[in-house]
Order: C-alpha cells, then sequence, then structure tokens
DNA sequence: AACTTTGGCAGGCAGT
DNA sequence: ACTGCCTGCCAA
C-alpha cells in the first residue's frame, strides 16, 4: 500500500499494481471502539444491540468491539460527559483515527512511494505571510525525481489563466510521483500550492499525495549528529547543503524573484536554473544523509504513512503498539483530549556531580545498551501489566499523626510481580505488549545489525540493512518517551517514572560497585559511568562481573521476570577536562576497542563550541584552548599569554559581521513572551533578540516561531541592552568590551579555571573603561584589511 | 496544527 | 554581589 484516505465513511487505498502502476480500492471506514467484556451487563448488551447508532456489536477474546454508523455518534457518545462516561463504562480506542482503525485491522505492508523533490518560486512583492496565505503568484515550479531527472514549469504571463496552465502542468506531472517533498513544504510550498489552487479555482484531490517536510525530517535525524555550533546557525537549505555537500550560495536572491521574472528572457531562465537546482539540493542531501529512507523504515515498521505527520513519535509509536495490542487481546483507553491538570511531572534520570573538575587522564567510560527499553522489558513495564492497587509501603497519610515518628510500614513483593525502584508494581504472570514490542523490535535491530555488518560497507545491500537497523533503533527508542507524554495514548506517568528512577538506581549501583573496588568513580549522566583510576583490564572484568553478578542478584531482589541489562565497555579518554555536569571535552585512547589515532577528534560535549547560540569567536577560541589541553603540553603561563593575546584582538582589532554576530531562535509567538510590571509601572524587556524581532515585525518582516534572530549588541553598558540588527552592522558599531567580558572569554575561562583553579583567570576578564559619558568605541589599532593575514603567534 | 521525556547550564533582566 | 525568573539550547 502506498497511500490510504478517509473520504466520505470510505477509506481509500492507493496500492501497487503487479505492473507497479497505482490503484485505488475503497473499503467502508469503520467507526469502531470496544468495551471490556467484564464492564456490561447483558442488559447492556440488549440495549446497545437494539441501539439504532450501533450496526454491530462483536465479541473479541474479552472485549465487545461496537461498530457504530458515523463519526460523529461515535464521539458523541464515547467523549467526556458523553453516554459511556455518564453510565461509568471505559471505552477504549474510540477516538481512533479511521485510517488508523484500517491499518490497526488489516494485513497492510507500507510500500517505498515515488519520490518527488519539489520547489516554487512566489511573487516576492508581497510580505510572505500573504503568500503562504495564497495571496502572491506561483512564478515557477520544479521537480526533480530519485534518479536526478528534472522538470520544471514557468509563468508564461501575469494573468490567472496563465497561472491555472502552470498548476495543471504541476499536476499532471506530479502524477508519476506518490510522495511530495519539500524544505519547509508545511509552512510554505504545500500551503502556497493549496491556497493558490482554492483561489484560482482548480479542483485537486490533494490527499492522493503524501506530503513530506524534508526540513522537519533533517532537524529530528540531525539533531544528534551536528558537531559544532557553526553547523546549528541556520536550517535553510543553502546553510544544510552547504554543511552537508559543501555547495556555496545561490546566486539569485528569492526576495527579488519578481524582479528576475519579470525581466523575462535570461533573467528568467536564471529563475528556473535556480528553482531547479534547490529541488536537487535535496535529492542531494538525501543521498548524502539517507533520513527519507531511514524514516521510510520507521513508518513500515509502524505501519505508518511516510508523510510529515509520521515523523512524531507519538504517531508512529502508535501505529506499531496498536497492531501488535491488538493480536494480544489488548486495547487502550479512549483519548479524545486532555486536560492540562492531568499532566503529572515525573521524575527523571540521575547526574552525578563530577567527582572532580579539571584534567583527569585515563578515563574508562561504560553504558548500559538501550537501557530504557532493557528496563521495560526487565521490570516488564506497560500500560496492562501496571497494576496501581498494589503498593509496597503505607502511605504516610494514612496514620495518625501521633504515630509519624515510626518507619513506614512496608510489604513484599507478592508473587507473580516485580517492583520498578519507584515501587510501582508490574505482574510477571504475562509479557505485556510493551515489553514484547521492544523485545521484538531489539531483536529485529540486532538481526538487521548483522546482515550490515555482512556486507560491504556502503554498498545498496549494507545501505538497506543498516537503514532497517537503525530504524527499528528508534522506534525502540522512542516509546519511553511516549510513555511521558500527554499527547500520547499511552500517557502514564507513574510507568514512565518507574523506568527512569529503576535506570537511576542501576547506574548508583554500578558506580557504587566501581567504588568499592578502589576504583573512582568520577561522573555518571542517565546510563553512562565515568571511572577512573582502573586499568583497561579490571575495567573490562569489572563489566563482565556487572553483567553476570551484580545485575542479576540486584534485579531478584526486585523480582523481575528476565533480565536484559547489559552494561558494555564503550571506550577509553586518554585525556579529559571535566568542567561541570554535562560539560567536557576529552580525547580518545580507544573507542569500541578499536585505538585512537593521530587524527583522532575529540569529543566535545555541552561546551559552548557545541551551541549555536554562542558568538563564533567564542567557539573558536575555547576550541583553540581545549585542543592544546588535551594534545600538548603547555605551561599555564602559555595559555595566559594566549588569553592576553585573545583579549587584545576582541578588544582591538577589526572585526567582522560573521565574528560579532549572535544567533538566537524565536521559540514562540512574539505576543507570548512574558513581561511582568515592575516596580515603576513599565513593562520589564523581553530577550533582546525578542524585542529586535517584535521590531523587526512592526518594519514589516514576517517572524514566526522557529526563525532565527541575528542580532549585534551595540550597547551593553545600558539596561536593557542596546542590540541592533545584523543588517545594520558598519564594522564599528557593537561593544567590544562586552563582547569579551560576557561572550567570548567565560566560556573558555570557566575550562581554564577548572584545569589550573585560581582566581588568576579572572584578572583578564575586565576590559571596558570606567564610566566616562558615552564612551567612543576603540579604534583597531591594526587594519586587517591592509595587512593581511593573522598577526599574532598562537592564532589558527 | 501538532506536539517524545527530564536534567542541566548559562546569560539577561529586575530586584535586594 | 547575590537571588529568582525567563529563555535558549544542549546531554541523555
Amino acid at each position: 500500500m502506498v497511500n490510504a484516505a478517509w473520504v466520505n465513511d470510505d477509506i481509500v487505498v492507493l496500492h501497487r499494481t503487479g505492473e507497479g502502476g497505482l490503484a485505488a480500492k475503497k473499503f467502508p471506514a469503520q467507526y469502531t471502539c470496544y468495551l471490556r467484556a467484564s464492564d456490561v451487563s447483558n442488559e447492556d448488551l440488549r440495549k446497545l444491540r437494539d441501539w439504532k447508532h450501533i450496526k454491530a456489536l462483536k465479541r473479541e477474546g474479552s472485549w465487545w468491539r461496537l461498530t457504530w454508523a458515523n463519526w460523529k455518534v461515535l464521539r458523541k457518545a464515547c467523549e467526556k460527559g458523553g453516554l459511556f462516561d455518564r453510565a461509568d463504562i471505559p471505552t477504549f480506542e474510540a477516538d481512533l483515527h479511521p485510517v488508523r482503525r484500517f491499518f490497526t485491522d488489516n494485513p497492510i505492508v507500507i510500500a517505498r512511494p515515488k519520490r518527488a523533490y519539489i520547489d516554487l518560486e512566489t511573487d516576492s512583492r508581497k510580505p510572505i505571510a500573504q503568500t503562504i496565505d495564497g495571496r502572491s503568484r506561483i512564478l515557477c515550479w520544479s521537480i526533480v525525481n530519485e534518479h536526478g531527472e528534472k522538470i520544471a514549469g514557468v509563468l508564461e504571463e501575469d494573468t490567472d489563466e496563465a497561472e491555472r496552465e502552470l498548476l495543471e502542468d504541476f499536476w499532471y506531472e506530479l502524477k508519476s510521483y506518490e510522495q511530495v517533498i519539500a524544505w519547509g513544504g508545511d509552512d510554505f510550498d504545500f500551503e502556497v500550492l493549496k491556497r493558490r489552487c482554492w483561489r484560482l479555482g482548480m479542483e485537486v484531490n490533494l490527499k492522493r499525495w503524501l506530503w513530506l517536510d524534508h526540513l522537519t525530517l533533517f532537524r529530528r535525524m540531525n539533531m544528534s549528529a551536528s558537531e559544532s555550533g557553526d553547523e546549528k546557525q541556520s536550517m535553510a537549505l543553502d546553510s544544510v547543503s552547504h554543511a552537508i555537500l559543501g555547495v556555496g550560495k545561490a546566486p539569485v536572491d528569492a526576495a527579488l524573484s519578481w524582479e528576475y521574472w519579470a525581466a523575462g528572457g535570461a533573467k528568467r531562465e536564471e529563475l528556473v536554473r535556480y528553482c531547479v537546482r534547490d529541488t536537487n539540493l535535496m535529492r542531494l542531501i538525501e543521498e548524502k544523509t539517507g533520513f527519507i529512507d531511514l524514516h521510510q523504515k520507521v513508518c513500515e515498521v509502524c505501519t505508518t504513512l511516510p508523510d510529515s505527520r509520521g515523523v512524531n513519535p507519538t504517531n508512529f509509536v502508535e501505529g506499531y503498539l496498536l497492531k501488535l495490542a491488538r493480536e494480544r487481546d489488548v486495547h487502550f483507553k479512549s483519548k479524545f483530549s486532555f486536560d492540562r491538570n492531568d499532566i503529572d511531572q515525573f521524575e527523571g534520570a540521575y547526574v552525578m556531580e563530577p567527582a572532580r573538575t579539571g584534567l583527569i587522564e585515563n578515563v574508562h567510560v561504560c553504558d548500559f545498551a538501550s537501557l530504557y527499553p532493557s528496563i521495560i522489558i526487565t521490570w516488564n513495564i506497560s500500560p496492562e501489566t501496571y497494576r496501581p492497587d498494589i503498593k509496597l509501603r503505607e502511605s504516610a497519610g494514612s496514620r495518625p499523626s501521633y504515630l509519624s515518628h515510626l518507619p513506614l510500614k512496608e510489604y513484599p513483593i507478592p508473587e507473580g510481580h516485580c517492583a520498578a525502584l519507584n515501587d510501582a508494581v508490574f505482574t510477571t504472570e504475562f509479557t505485556g505488549v510493551l515489553p514484547e514490542a521492544l523485545i521484538r523490535l531489539l531483536e529485529l535491530r540486532s538481526v538487521w545489525k548483522e546482515k550490515k555488518n555482512a556486507e560491504a560497507p556502503g554498498t545498496d545491500k549494507w545501505k538497506e540493512a543498516d537503514r532497517r537497523s537503525s530504524g527499528y533503533k528508534i522506534v525502540a527508542n522512542s516509546c519511553y518517551g511516549v510513555m511521558g507524554s500527554p499527547f500520547s495514548r499511552f500517557y502514564e506517568p507513574a510507568i514512565a517514572e518507574a523506568v527512569t528512577v529503576s535506570g537511576q538506581w542501576l547506574l548508583k549501583k554500578t558506580i557504587a560497585a566501581a567504588e568499592d573496588r578502589g576504583y573512582e568513580g568520577l561522573y555518571g549522566d542517565t546510563d553512562s559511568c565515568f571511572i577512573a583510576n582502573v586499568s583497561r583490564e579490571a575495567f573490562s572484568a569489572f563489566v563482565d562481573w556487572c553483567n553476570k553478578e551484580l545485575y542479576p542478584n540486584l534485579l531478584n531482589e526486585r523480582r523481575c521476570m528476565r533480565n536484559a541489562i547489559k552494561l558494555s565497555y564503550e571506550k577509553q579518554f586518554r585525556r579529559m577536562i571535566m568542567v561541570g555536569k554535562k560539560r567536557y571535552a576529552a580525547s580518545f585512547a580507544h573507542y569500541e576497542g578499536k585505538d585512537a589515532t593521530a587524527d583522532s577528534k575529540p569529543e566535545i560535549k555541552g561546551l559552548e563550541y557545541k551551541r549555536g547560540d554562542t558568538l563564533r569567536l567564542a567557539r573558536q577560541f575555547q576550541h583553540q584552548v581545549v585542543s592544546k589541553l588535551l594534545y600538548e603540553d603547555l605551561d599555564q603561563e602559555q595559555y595566559t599569554a594566549l588569553v592576553g593575546q585573545w583579549r587584545q584582538r576582541i578588544l582591538e582589532h577589526e572585526l567582522e559581521l560573521e565574528d560579532v554576530v549572535m544567533s538566537k531562535r524565536i521559540s514562540k509567538p512574539l505576543d507570548e513572551y512574558k513581561q511582568r510590571l515592575k516596580k515603576d509601572n513599565t513593562l520589564s524587556s523581553r530577550p533582546a533578540h525578542v524585542e529586535l524581532a517584535i521590531e523587526l515585525n512592526k518594519k514589516g518582516a514576517d517572524i514566526r516561531p522557529g526563525q532565527r534572530i541575528r542580532y549585534i549588541v551595540a550597547d551593553a553598558s545600558v539596561s536593557p541592552m542596546k542590540v541592533i540588527s545584523d543588517k545594520d552592522f558598519d564594522g564599528n558599531n557593537f561593544d567590544r568590551f562586552y563582547m569579551w567580558e560576557n561572550l567570548v572569554y567565560p566560556p573558555t575561562q570557566r575550562v581554564l579555571e577548572a584545569v589550573y583553579p585560581g582566581k588568576h583567570w579572572n584578572s583578564l576578564l575586565k576590559a571596558r573603561p570606567r564610566k566616562t559619558r558615552a564612551r567612543a568605541p576603540a579604534k583597531p589599532k591594526v587594519d586587517l584589511r591592509k595587512n593581511g593575514s593573522v598577526l599574532l603567534p598562537g592564532f589558527e
């Protein structure tokens, strides 16, 4: 099956014919809910059978399956305050979308769709918001397929008739494809197409295609892949293709598309070439990253349509679990919406305070393989195995206050059950749907990982196996998060917490066991232990012992039905700089047994170097110092001198735009940023980038959530500080003192202070001259433009 | 229009 | 110089 849609009480399925063509088939949509058989009396059943809104009532295992006449009555009867709610009979899966219902009930195999990458150019004379609303003409379109075949159309003249013709050609060409991919398509191209056709009175069945936003997918998949903050500056297609493909900037400014089109002739052709080139970039990015292929595998595993919605974990995890649950006679509670009051925060992972900071030699790291999935399997954690009625200790509120000094009574774990470390109890009499799902996923993952390893790297078979094994892993790792999400039908904070708190316990026990042996427990975060003062052989033996002795014994205490917990010896750092929780840098001695080579890159976590919201100069400075600390043996004076050079560079030398610009994202609609009332009855100012965004918005820019604001701090000696747009940079209108004191030096200062403790480093911080009055910015002593290359020793 | 989680650090604003 | 709060972004 390629696609399916709910149309007028039918599920219309598009599927491949034997010859590779496409055919449509209709099935009646099922408006269905389940009731637990034990919840309904014979009397209830009789009434339901006679009710005209119910078309069928069928016994399925321990459930009654009700099929309703239409979607509306189903909802009305099952929603909060509806018939069943009032009768106190819980309904199950009543809210399920008919397409998901169809996928769950039938043996569906999701096929790989034929892909079309598309891009549009629109009339640039109107603001973008109006264009998205369909008020600008589409000037040209282009389609590129997976094989690199390109086709484009361009508007003949500035009339509705011409545009209709242009779009008719587009839809005609698109008929050869099943999936449409555009960079930022959800926010722009798809919306524009829909509205433009609607305005021009064209009837197009948009449900015929799978619409996939490449940007959304890329952002999700690339989260863990990017190295430095440099790569996080922008998600525009040009920036991403630059980072991934090394392709430079486009020669045509999209803001001038109208001028290009209106000029006609060669200019107009240039616009079309630009459009095609951009479209092709997506194909090349996919060739390099394979993210769309990976998404396809996730969707195939989960019986989810490979469109933008399919990217969401709640969606694909639901697809996988519902199908498996139905096989196993399990159904899930209806969930129409959620109440804000029903959201319970739950405890997360354990992060150990580093035992010491600074330079540390020979640190060994072990981590738990797929920790949360293995905990779910080990404790049999699932909505239907959870026994909230079984308590392991007396609750504090249940006894009179004069007894409150006595310890609370504890009860043993009952036979046939196990207990997570938040004392949530789960039955062990049968395997839960969630553990079963994870067992299968992890098994398939390892099967495909082995197949991958049997192939020559880089070949098609290798790639295919690699995608599959990654796909299974993604689905497995998403399950925990989905249990903890109020948007999901599996939301159950107590269960999510059973997972995290049990993880805390395992991690703490592991570090304690290492310390018992005289090793140094240095640091740990969620599923990893950093251990020093131990040899490679001893550490390897320790990991084996944990797996053979420690965990089986611990899990026995909690009465777990099986043991899926596995610790692995991941790597050894030759030298690491520990700065604080979630902040460190390290050079490798070996990784999974493979020795590091001269060109092995350091591992850097959490430091400003990794962040996209720091100054480029700050990243460069920090990276240089961190590299020297890890790979060279300078003394403290040499670092002091280096700091002095950077200080001078920031305070006195010519700096270019990219050295002084900051970039932060707008995360929500601008009017939702909080402003509190100050004591003088005026409103407090918002963060600098928000204030600037609001200002730009007033001037006609269209700033929306997700967009990055580039700004320069012009004067931080006043509060709130004065910022300007990067467009207004003139080479001198920025605050050097602020840059050094607040943005460039502190990140490196913290690293140096960790390695060489003491007050020494602070003496290089202060830079701003004492306040006289409106201070003139320092003049550069040396003009880099005239002198050319690097002037001072120590720069790289 | 939809939405995987918690833990953690750092900077700016406003107040003491 | 300190705190609380808001915000952004990263680790896991």
